[in-house]
RNA sequence: GGGCGCGUAGCUCAGCUGGUUCAGAGCACUUGGUUUACACCCAAGGGGUCAGGGGUUCGAAUCCCUUCGCGCCCACCA
């Protein structure tokens, strides 16, 4: 049966993956080769695949493949996270539509929703990246929450815990009203939103005089303990000492002096609310004032704030700013734009909120690293730009708040035992609490009833931060051979999003638990975005769905498309055109494929010694590429590769090798060139595999003289010398061709009619030939020895004389005009040059080469110049 | 408020420590081309004061200053 002109990836992709998973090509076991190990960064495993996830993933499974083929072992290990708020948010949502409210359920019964929820939704994302053709070892699948992984997550709170480095305290936190857990700095985004600034009277105790404030909070009056101004603030000076009445709850609060202040703000005066406000709390410390908490924990008010108990904070704004209107508190209010804490997860406004929490003491055990990639350069930031912000974060490094008032996730191992701050112990589980608590309370039987563990959950980074580790069980067995084997892990690839949650806290626990680095290098993606600049979100809907275009384009497209435009650390505009591009990419090797395999084959090898010379162009050409592919992979310019690649076989192996060494029409070709062309077209395939998994494999197959079962395990291209000499005969044949094609363009003579070319000088200045003649049409290429005629068309190439006898007429007048500019450009430019060359300080200063190069440039020009003169005289 | 980065062809970008290869690539565009692998193709071509201004230098897209425009990160001003 015929091969289809058009290639059509549907029918190949599912085939060699599962071909590829039958022979367990993805698997790695430790052996004597060297380790590249890559682990995932474990996408949420709930998650459905996303244009981001398509293009980290591509990019490793590039580097994976790339590596294995290199020789080494590689190992690409894949998984997800438990994502602690985010799963749970979702199933909290799920339940209710369902009717069913969180806060009905106990603690089990919701854990047992969300398993099922997990189990229903959970890896598809990884099916997904099977279509993509992800070469993951899959039988390494882990996922945050198994059993191994959280163990280390609890004996790593343990021992940081016995360190002295957690520590639990009753300190300002952020607080998410909707989840109603805390966050760490890290989950909260700043948001400029409009807002307004209320300007409100407080009346003064025993005195007709007010003092005004200026709030964007009006809600918050019932939690002020005092009013505070700038000590040497003329207009208030006299009133600090005294009392004010905060209006509606008419409580009597102090006024107090503080260089806090800025007296240019508002009134200069400010309301103080130690209990909700980060500055506040610092200056309700200082001066002893009291802290009254007047939210519930979902963000309703409590009891402390009278009529308005029980609503919600931003309904009272509203009501409280009529309230005060009516009452005549409010002086004016103003639009006043601030920025806002966004809960990053659940995306409503953090409250500042004073609870008790675990946190984890960061300054000293940061400080590797920083050494890491700024003093060893163990760890390599690609691009570079990433490590300003990479230190700034960890030079003010703030104490991480890890515990988390939610149910999905790692429960903290700590167990409490009596009504005292310290009488609890931390503990794997609850057997090994009670012994420890016997041992602390000196007697036998406790009743473990009385024992409670705590009830909250590590943020989820607390065990993403552990993954290179824990997914080799490297915390708890550090001396198991696999851990040995495959740390440090080789290169990280992901977003510069998640650099402070995941990529630093990597870093730090690595060298805290295992004393090295979890990996080698770090390349940083950019954010895909559509064409108009804006992030693929799912809210905007510009966000195409990865599977839709896989089905449309086929995944080898779908890869180059993204790869084609995605420099590291820069943004990534995607458009659907790329994938376009990248399918009609595929179609030309296809078309080239079923070229070669069409010809017949010539046991006599009668044009070999023609055929052996294009080739040795091209294999020449390849190793420069070769070179310069594996170059830019070094620099994790990878995109630079796929570009390399992409017009190795377009235009140097299509345009110009198979154009020049394919037999006539229905002729056969050399048995031994076609050995030779088939060896050169798996190289091609061999450099294009990490980027095209899938064709790749198709057309190696087919033309395959090697024993392997797959390309994926062939080798790498080796790097070999190559001939410059070769590579700038054959450009400047090239430039030849091009300007006898140009001739035909301009002076509409079909590329059928053969034409005759003459040249000046020696044959040396006319390399390859057979190639001019076939890609020129050309019956003959002769010295040029008797005078030319007026008519004959002229170029130059390489300084080298070139015409073309045209035994009909033409525009000499045009083509004379023609020279003449020419003429004229080449004086000018021959006479900068030699003002370059006639400046002292130039031929003193500058380097030999370059100077070299500008007496070239003249003797070219000069005899250019000869030339043209020659040809106007005769025209 | 602090820090970082960017501005080069219609679009997306490459141009390392100034000088060989400095004005480039891919796509798009224009024009011409199908009995002879591919129209998802071939060929040729047009396109840029390297954001503006100033400076250093024999020489600047590249270094310095400045203006304008854009993006990102960090930060508790009510």
């Amino acid at each position: 049966m015929p091969l289809s002109t058009k290639f059509d990836p549907s029918e190949i992709e599912e085939k060699w993956y599962s071909y590829w998973l039958e022979k367990k090509f993805f698997q790695s076991k430790p052996n004597s080769k060297k380790p590249y190990t890559i682990v995932i960064p474990p996408p949420n495993v709930t998650g459905v695949l996303h244009m981001g996830h398509m293009l980290n993933n591509t990019i490793q499974d590039i580097l994976i493949r790339r590596a294995r083929m290199r020789g080494m072992n590689s190992c690409w290990v894949p998984g997800t996270d438990h994502a602690s708020i985010a799963t749970e948010a979702k199933v909290v949502s799920y339940l209710k539509e369902k009717g069913i409210e969180k806060k009905s359920l106990s603690r089990d019964e919701f854990l047992k929703h969300a398993w099922d929820w997990t189990h229903k939704y959970g890896g598809i994302i990884l099916e997904q990246l099977k279509k993509i053709g992800c070469s993951c070892d899959w039988d390494r699948t882990k996922f945050t929450l198994d059993d191994d992984l959280y163990e280390s997550v609890i004996k790593v709170f343990i021992l940081l815990h016995e360190k002295k480095l957690i520590y639990r305290e009753n300190k300002m936190v952020n607080w998410d009203p909707k989840a109603e857990t805390t966050l760490s700095d890290e989950e909260v985004i700043y948001e400029e939103k409009k807002g307004l600034l209320f300007y409100i009277s407080y009346q003064i105790e025993d005195s007709s005089n007010q003092i005004s404030i200026a709030t964007t909070r009006p809600e918050t009056i019932f939690g002020d303990t005092a009013v505070c101004v700038h000590p040497d603030d003329e207009r208030y000076k006299n009133l600090i000492g005294k009392k004010a009445i905060v209006p509606i709850s008419n409580s009597l609060i102090p006024i107090i002096g503080d260089k806090y202040v800025d007296s240019s703000f508002g009134t200069g005066a400010l309301k103080v609310t130690p209990a909700h406000d980060y500055n506040d709390n610092l200056i309700g410390k200082k001066h002893k004032l009291k802290s009254i908490n007047i939210f519930n924990s979902n963000g309703t008010l409590n009891e402390n704030t009278l009529h308005y108990k029980g609503m919600d904070r931003f309904d009272v704004r509203k009501k409280i700013h009529k309230e005060l209107k009516e009452k005549g508190f409010l002086i004016k209010v103003e639009n006043y734009n601030h920025n806002i804490g966004i809960s990053e997860r659940t995306k409503v406004a953090i409250e500042p909120r004073i609870s008790k929490q675990w946190f984890l003491k960061m300054s000293d055990i940061s400080k590797p690293a920083l050494d890491a990639v700024f003093k060893s350069k163990k760890v390599k930031l690609h691009p570079k730009k990433f490590q300003n912000t990479y230190k700034h974060w960890l030079e003010n490094i703030r104490d991480w708040n890890i515990s988390r008032q939610l149910w999905w996730g790692h429960r903290i191992p700590v167990f409490y035992y009596g009504k005292g701050e310290e009488d609890f112990v931390v503990a794997e589980n609850m057997d090994k609490a009670l012994s420890k608590i016997k041992k602390i309370r000196g007697f036998e039987n406790i009743d473990a009833s009385l024992v409670t563990q705590d009830s909250d959950v590590l943020d989820t980074w607390f065990s993403s931060w552990l993954w290179p580790i824990s997914v080799f069980n490297g915390i708890c067995e550090p001396k198991n051979s696999e851990f040995k084997y495959y740390y440090p892990t080789q290169d990280l690839v992901t977003g510069p999003d998640i650099i402070f949650f995941w990529v630093i806290r990597m870093i730090i626990s690595g060298y805290e638990f295992t004393g090295k680095e979890p990996f080698k290098n770090i390349y940083f993606t950019g954010l895909v975005r559509d064409k108009k600049r804006q992030k693929m979100s799912k809210q905007l809907g510009n966000s195409p769905d990865p599977l839709k275009l896989i089905n449309s384009y086929g995944a080898d497209s779908v890869r180059v498309g993204l790869m084609l435009s995605s420099s590291a650390g820069n943004d990534l505009l995607f458009d659907e055109s790329l994938c376009k591009q990248g399918k009609n990419f595929a179609n030309k090797i296809w078309n080239s494929y079923r070229l070669i395999s069409s010809w017949g084959v010539d046991e006599k090898n009668e044009n070999i010694e023609k055929d052996l010379k294009i080739i040795n162009w091209y294999e020449n050409n390849l190793y420069s590429t070769i070179n310069q592919v594996n170059k830019s992979f070094d620099n994790f310019r990878i995109s630079d590769s796929l570009m390399l690649i992409y017009k190795l076989i377009w235009d140097d192996f299509c345009s110009w090798f198979l154009e020049t060494i394919k037999p006539d029409y229905g002729k056969p070709i050399g048995r031994q060139s076609l050995v030779k062309i088939k060896k050169i077209f798996s190289i091609n395939l061999k450099l294009l595999h990490p980027f095209m998994p899938f064709i790749t494999e198709e057309l190696w197959q087919k033309i395959k003289d090697e024993m392997e079962e797959s390309i994926m395990i062939t080798s790498w291209p080796n790097e070999k010398k190559f001939d410059s000499k070769v590579l700038n005969d054959f450009n400047r044949t090239k430039k030849i061709i091009s300007e006898i094609r140009k001739f035909r363009k301009e002076k509409l003579i079909k590329g059928t009619k053969s034409l005759s070319l003459k040249f000046f000088g020696d044959e040396g200045n006319l390399p390859y030939s057979e190639v001019l003649k076939k890609l020129g049409n050309l019956q003959s290429i002769e010295p040029m020895n008797s005078e030319k005629d007026a008519s004959d068309y002229t170029f130059i190439v390489g300084g080298t004389e070139f015409t073309i006898p045209v035994n009909f007429d033409f525009d000499s007048k045009s083509e004379k005009e023609k020279l003449q500019n020419e003429l004229i450009y080449t004086e000018g430019f021959l006479k900068s040059v030699r003002k370059k060359l006639n400046n002292k300080k130039f031929t003193e200063n500058a380097p030999k080469i370059v100077i070299e190069n500008e007496l070239k440039k003249e003797s070219d020009a000069i005899k250019k110049i000869e030339i043209l003169k020659k040809n106007i005289s005769l025209k």
